[in-house]
DNA sequence: GGGACCTCTGAATCCACCG
DNA sequence: TCGGTGGATTCAGAGGTCC
């Protein structure tokens, strides 16, 4: 917030963006999947020969022992051998190493993508800055239906972060500013994407158990490539898995390379590019409008000031009174609660919509809290 | 998503929680405004004196030249002196430096919360991680009503991050869970938060414009706070600004301090803190878990009459029953123990919570034995 | 066929206290 | 410090079964 801080650095001259002098771009072959290495098998590209790379590397979950939902069943948690490093500078020098030759290989109007979450994410965004790429946008991968947080000890984990980089900041990348605004409703496409995660259908199996335990979502894919690709250009992942990038690639006209080291995972991917077809416009249209609808939780508007702690709200009848607390919840006497909660128990009904029940009282008048909800709404929707 | 990548580190030993030994916290004087730099200021404070840590830092923004609005007024950004750093690695040493005499003034079960964009906040979050923080979560802010990218270059940045983190793996920090999961309509309080920018009424001005280009809205403050801190604790914002974090600290009944240098931006805060209310004790009460209640031993209900020895207890779908004994241990034929023991056993589980395991059945219903602990409860209440 | 109900699962750094 | 034990803890979506 503030400035109390050190030396202030010298003021950055204004800059104006360059055009990068282009060498015609090397043909390489391409819709192939490289066995091996990422690293060692990047080394072998020739320079600036890829129009983007999308990368899902290991996040370096560094989880401890088993974890047990409430009703007993034991969470399945990502516990490979490539998940693990055994120090922070360990997880470092392997980024650094297999982003010097993503750099290399990406063309100079070229962009990457990383995908991560906190324990991986924030040294893989410094590492592209160490190296030189350009921070375009930070983009949060909003889960509609993460898993929870069992134990009720943090914030139920429900995003991921991608980072979308340039070579540096006088590139001239694509961005298909038009298709996204489409895609979106015609409202500008934001830094926050809610998308459901891989399940389902999409969710590839082997002998009935997950294929890869960290397989994304097409329609994730397919949001990043139609937003920095054009058709034929060729995106390149280093951690192919089983392949959604290709498969993505495949439908949306790209062209395609993948590298992957572990055979079970070549094995679906392979399989899974080849029965990929062309999308078709009405299943585009299906992957990408979920609209949602706007939520508001009663403890929003204490938060933001439309209703203060302390305030007194009552029912229609004004039997009951009960006051607001801090967190949203309302008391009675020793009874507390949730506004749907407490409205149930002093009524002795199953459930209540505390929304309606619950009224302020403006100029001798009483109106329902949903009115509240409404003036926030009008106020603060998109 | 793939294993292309070098060598295998390997497999990490299951942590268990160690508690931290807690030498008593020196009492200092709170709810005073330090004025002078934070790495000066917070070196004049004492070891582990401070519960929690909520910072703002410069943003690094490296922002060229002007940015324009397509219909020609200027747009007010961030264009301030202090915003400005030449190198990556400059800002790298003041952040490793205001954070490593941040860690030293927080008690060890405190935490530290720091906010940030794209352009810094990969480079916070590692230097967390180097300085020994334990990330707990990364939070989105979701900006209700964003700035739209007047460009079209770029997804409109509709989102700041914020890192919440520890001590270390093994502090006990706290966490207002049941809190949390109130103010959010009863659903674990995610990852993503969703609040308006600061504008209106609540914007700060001075000879009618912005007074801080930066300043954060009450509404993030606010759960912040709530979510991490308790009534008393001391807040501390190196980087104070115009003092949002003092005004939601004296609202919400919690100490703090601030240190900034500007004179402006000083009497702006004092100003607005002079004027903000707190709230009364009945409406800072905020939902506890059942963690935080008083334990009842099931010996207990069987010592008071609330439950007869030799009652038959059994669990929903009748597949078992038991008998109730005089020191509160159940029976199965010959298998034997505590409630939570039994149910376990029986189940093949590794643990199981016997209050909602086992039903009572009364008229025919049954009812789990935890409804009698509330009634031994409601009626033994201090 | 449809609705009610049950089961399973997803990149997870997931307990606290006492002896 | 370690080990044992009491007992607290979950959301959305997909898919299956049963009536």
């Amino acid at each position: 917030m503030g400035v109390a801080h050190m030396g202030v650095m010298e003021r950055v001259a204004p800059r104006r963006k360059k055009a990068v002098a282009l060498a015609p771009a090397p043909a390489i072959e391409a819709n192939r999947l490289l066995r091996g290495d990422c690293i060692a098998e990047m080394a072998k590209l020739p320079d600036g020969c890829i129009d983007m790379i999308f990368a899902d590397p290991p996040y370096n979950l560094q989880l401890g022992g088993d974890l047990f939902r409430p009703e007993g069943g034991r969470v399945d948690a990502v516990d490979n051998d490539w998940d693990k490093f055994d120090t922070l500078s360990s997880y470092d020098r392997f980024t650094k190493a297999w982003l010097a030759q993503a750099r290399r290989i990406l063309k100079p109007n070229g962009t990457i993508w990383v995908i991560g979450s906190y324990h991986n994410i924030f040294r893989v965004g410094a590492a592209l800055q160490d190296e030189g790429f350009w921070i375009l946008n930070d983009i949060i991968w909003r889960k509609a239906n993460p898993m929870p947080n069992f134990k009720g000890t943090r914030f139920t984990n429900a995003h991921e972060t991608l980072i979308w980089a340039s070579q540096g900041e006088d590139a001239k990348y694509t961005f298909n500013y038009k298709a996204m605004k489409t895609l979106n409703d015609e409202l500008q496409m934001r830094s926050d994407w809610v998308l459901p995660i891989c399940g389902g259908q999409e969710r590839l199996k082997r002998n009935g158990t997950k294929a890869h335990p960290t397989q994304k979502p097409e329609s994730l894919l397919y949001r990043v490539m139609l937003s920095c690709t054009k058709p034929g250009d060729i995106v390149l992942d280093p951690f192919f898995g089983t392949g959604t990038t290709g498969a993505v690639a495949k439908r949306l006209g790209r062209q395609w390379i993948g590298i992957e080291r572990e055979p079970d995972y070549i094995e679906v991917a392979e399989e899974r590019i080849a029965e990929a077809l062309p999308l078709d416009e009405s299943a585009l249209a299906i992957m990408q409008t979920a609209r949602q609808q706007p939520k508001v939780a009663f403890g929003t508007l204490v938060e933001t000031g439309y209703l203060q702690p302390g305030s007194v709200v009552m029912d229609s009848k004004r039997r009951w009174s009960a006051t607001v607390r801090a967190d949203g919840s309302l008391a009675v006497g020793s009874d507390t609660g949730s506004i749907h909660k407490l409205g149930a128990t002093l009524q002795g009904a199953p459930s209540c919509n505390g929304w309606t029940f619950w009224h302020i009282e403006k100029a001798g008048k009483l109106h329902p809290i949903d009115t509240l909800r409404q003036t926030y709404l009008l106020a603060n929707e998109p």
